[in-house]
DNA sequence: CTTTGGGCCTGGACGC
DNA sequence: TGCGTCCAGGCCCAAA
């Protein structure tokens, strides 16, 4: 389940084998993904340079010479390698494969195609359908992920807290996981409303945020069954979770027992699980 | 405008 | 062993 840090993992570990080689080649075995392939996706940045790799939310953006950007959302189970396939032939899910200048090849590998990729003019960005309406970039400055600049985003919204971080159009990049435990870092209630967070709240979760977020990437994001990186290995953030996939346990902040306060709680919100404690967390 | 819920998709876990 | 069912959650979209 790639979400921010993991991309941004994906993005740093691709960024030095990539930028500056030539695309040679782009071979399509499935065009159904998330959103089909647009016609000209294999051919249009055929021979182009890759000058640049950047992320904007959750997705990994490919700025070749020419103006032209490869945009890709990895969606629940998307996978880029740089290596080769761990047997001969090519594996069952592996629906593009790139092939740069010196033999660097990239392998698009997505079991469920949740995924998708586009193709834009970089000058046009801005104005892609699924770039144009993303929220606050959390780890970027202008707007800088403050109290107030959260506040703002949250823009007085009614509903549960937790559901206004998952919407890409408030913040852009926070997933299920991140959202969890930037609310238990912040130790505001899932549930609250996300109007009631203002100054201070709103303070605390803007730099849990950050932090949370920071910490994974240094951490090389969380492995899952789904997430492994470009050359690889694992990230290993999921040791540093202290709420999420950890119901029953004992918080990690809390000196109660988990056998007589029943310790991390799990609840569902908007058909995604949360993770809380609801000592913490108010 | 906001909010809510369903749909897409597959592999793995689980119960019988 | 094998079958059916449920679940994970990224995003979009229709409906209220």
């Amino acid at each position: 389940m790639p979400e921010l840090p993991e991309v941004e993992t994906l993005r740093r570990e691709l960024e030095p084998h990539l930028c500056g080689r030539r695309l040679e080649a782009v071979s399509v075995r499935r065009r159904d993904l998330r959103f089909p392939l647009p016609r000209d996706f294999a051919a249009c940045a055929q021979g182009l340079r890759l000058e640049t790799l950047a992320r904007r939310g959750k997705y990994l953006l490919f700025h070749f010479e020419g103006d032209l950007s490869l945009l890709c959302h990895l969606g629940m189970s998307g996978q880029i390698f740089t290596t080769a396939p761990p047997q001969a032939g090519t594996p069952r899910h592996e629906h593009l494969a790139f092939r740069f200048s010196g033999g660097r090849r990239l392998r698009f590998i997505d079991p469920r195609r949740f995924g998708f990729w586009d193709r834009a003019k970089t000058s046009a960005l801005g104005e892609h359908p699924r770039l144009c309406h993303l929220g606050i970039e959390p780890l970027g400055d202008a707007p800088k992920l403050d109290g107030a600049a959260l506040a703002l985003a949250l823009g007085g919204r009614r509903c549960e807290i937790k559901r206004a971080l998952l919407d890409q159009h408030i913040l852009a990049g926070v997933g299920n996981i991140y959202a969890s435990e930037a609310l238990f870092r912040a130790g505001i209630s899932p549930f609250r409303a996300a109007n009631t967070i203002r100054a201070r709240r709103a303070e605390r979760l803007a730099d849990a945020l950050r932090a949370v977020l920071e910490e994974a990437i240094e951490a090389g994001g969380s492995s899952s069954r789904d997430y492994r990186r470009s050359n690889e290995a694992l990230g290993y953030f999921q040791h540093s979770w202290g709420v999420y996939g950890r119901a029953g346990a004992a918080c990690p902040t809390c000196t109660c027992k988990p056998e007589t306060t029943g310790g991390v709680r799990a609840a569902v919100q908007g058909g995604r699980s949360t993770f809380y404690c609801p000592r913490k967390q108010r």
